[in-house]
DNA sequence: CTGAAAGCGCTTACAG
DNA sequence: CTGAAAGCGCTTACAG
């Protein structure tokens, strides 16, 4: 089957009608409607999508624009799969397909994303780790292409986003060591210029601050977001000279390498440190002692991605009234074992 | 900037003009080709992706299809984004994109990439997790749409292929367990229908037999391919009558969940059980005892499967005159303590 | 070296 | 309810 064309002489009817059977218009006759979809099933016709894209002026397709970062690319987790189950269920509704955009590591992000928006593959862009500040969102504002960020940044004013709420994470982190006695707190931070660092950190002080404790630079540890970061924050902890007595992580699995560095050196997680991780992540339940984290569902954070973002779009906003608000998504406590020692 | 129209008004020369400067024909005048390109840069024109796709019948995107499976959300590692690093570097070469097409878990695999197929929206597909039969394959090559498959299957019949190498790395570790005396070894198997489960396990026959040993049913433990799995797998092996005194793994993260069941019942793996691992993986480094396991590049994986499938593709194949063929992609093993004891 | 024109495969006013 | 026709934004023979 080429195209529309020999469907239609093939049922010898105009290709004007078929297309409109096929779109679901009401101005058919249902037997023609009926004949037309048998024949399409028959003979496996779908629509050239460029054909429909260049005539409509939309792609129905959506993008999710992934970082591959040397970072992400050795240490992702599921992350962005488990995304897409919650933006498909909502996108699905309106037949939009979603399609993930890897930008090359070799590749400016900002290049990539113009090359990809002036392209109009997509409809709408979904994008991540927004930086402090991201000339990514500049420029999906100047293009006038809905998008929304997973992550706040300094760019931009008035776009939608969804961002982890990092704040709170490290409030109810210090919130709970203080309570246990603790008062010396290292927090680990990331190397690079993500957002997210800049408003755990501020978390952190602002918390530090209410419970009147100084803040001491040198328990910021700086590391990769990534287990093999978490290994080397447990050996830079190890070295400080006076020693913190708890320590807030920032990524799911830092977790896993700061225990086996506290292990190898004879210092106990939830009884010589107390550790409170970051998102409950499935490889890090295997920890012993259980670890204290915060728990959220990716699949409930897809679906809030897909309605912001469809409320941005003209063509679905009607669906969405009040989608189209940045928020902040929550996540839960968990508490485990390993914060589980008063000072 | 709109079209290529409103960017031939802008420069007062005609749109063919535009586009063959834009596209690097020869019959251009430098000095136009030159004013051309420096207009498209300022006004920020890229040519409309609809417009080339419908005109050249070709859209210059190439096709990962992802399944997003529950199994492969919730414990999906490194491995398609590890890939795309070596796939993108191959496609920038003739300006081919690469976009990951999620597979949405409520969908039919099947009907999935037909509608992709039909639409479409790619020039060729990289399909993956291949089954035992999959109908995917006979789609594919009814469409005549060139697609590389990682993974063999039963279905179709000369399509380009490139597996990784279970039954050599299946081989491998029963001679090293036999050579250390074992006799009894167990091995773990996908519970679904994956076409490297038989594979592998057909290895693992085919090694016994050459050894003498007769093969035990028992010894197959058929859990999830996943931390969870390995963990599963531990159990089961513990609960077994007479007890292996060797195990190989089929999923790089199964060693994790197993190393940890193990420990719990006091079972240290290098000293009471010997354990193979299959892939090499940053987050089973740690373990302790080190894994003995199998390496490779992803990277290099991806460059491979983007040149047998770009041989595949009449408008490349001239540039890879022998890459079109299927080919088992070897690992190299790495010795570790994990199966380092004579029984 | 450049321009005018055809046409890729659709959808959608418009006319009947 | 259906058909004929225009046109979305490009690229590419073709003519000059």
């Amino acid at each position: 089957m080429k195209g529309i064309r020999q469907l239609a002489e093939h049922l010898d009817i105009s290709i004007g009608t078929v297309s409109r059977a096929l779109n679901g218009k009401p101005d058919v006759n249902e037997e023609t409607r009926r004949r037309v979809l048998a024949a399409a099933e028959e003979l496996g016709y779908v629509a050239n999508q460029s054909g429909r894209s260049l005539r409509q002026g939309t792609t129905n397709v959506i993008g999710l624009m992934i970082e591959s970062s040397k970072e992400t690319v050795e240490n992702s987790d599921n992350f962005f799969l488990g995304l897409t189950g919650g933006l498909q269920s909502v996108l699905a509704r309106h037949q939009l397909d979603l399609i993930m955009l890897p930008c090359p590591s070799d590749e400016d992000p900002h290049e990539y994303l113009k090359r990809m928006v002036a392209r109009r593959v997509v409809d709408a862009m979904i994008i991540s780790a927004t930086q402090r500040t991201d000339k990514r969102i500049d420029l999906l504002s100047k293009t006038k292409i809905p998008f929304v960020t997973l992550g706040r940044s300094l760019s931009g004013s008035n776009y939608p986003w969804i961002d982890l709420d990092f704040d709170g994470v490290a409030n109810c982190a210090v919130d709970r060591l203080v309570a246990q006695g603790h008062r010396r707190i290292a927090i680990s931070a990331p190397s690079n210029d993500i957002n997210l660092g800049f408003i755990f950190l501020d978390g952190y002080r602002s918390a530090l601050k209410r419970h009147g404790i100084p803040f001491d630079p040198s328990l910021v540890i700086r590391v990769k977001s990534s287990e093999q970061g978490g290994y080397q924050a447990g050996h830079e902890l190890l070295l400080l000279k006076e020693r913190p007595t708890a320590v807030i992580l920032i990524y799911e699995l830092m977790a896993i390498g700061l225990y086996r560095r506290l292990m190898e050196a004879g210092v106990i997680p939830g009884r010589d440190l107390a550790v409170i991780g970051f998102r409950e992540e499935p490889r890090a339940k295997f920890l012993q002692p259980a670890l204290t984290c915060f728990r959220m569902s990716l699949r409930d954070l897809g679906v809030d991605l897909a309605e912001t973002l469809l409320a941005a779009m003209p063509a679905y906003s009607h669906f969405y009234p009040d989608g189209a608000r940045s928020k902040i998504w929550p996540l839960e406590l968990v508490p485990g074992e390993s914060d589980a020692f008063r000072l």
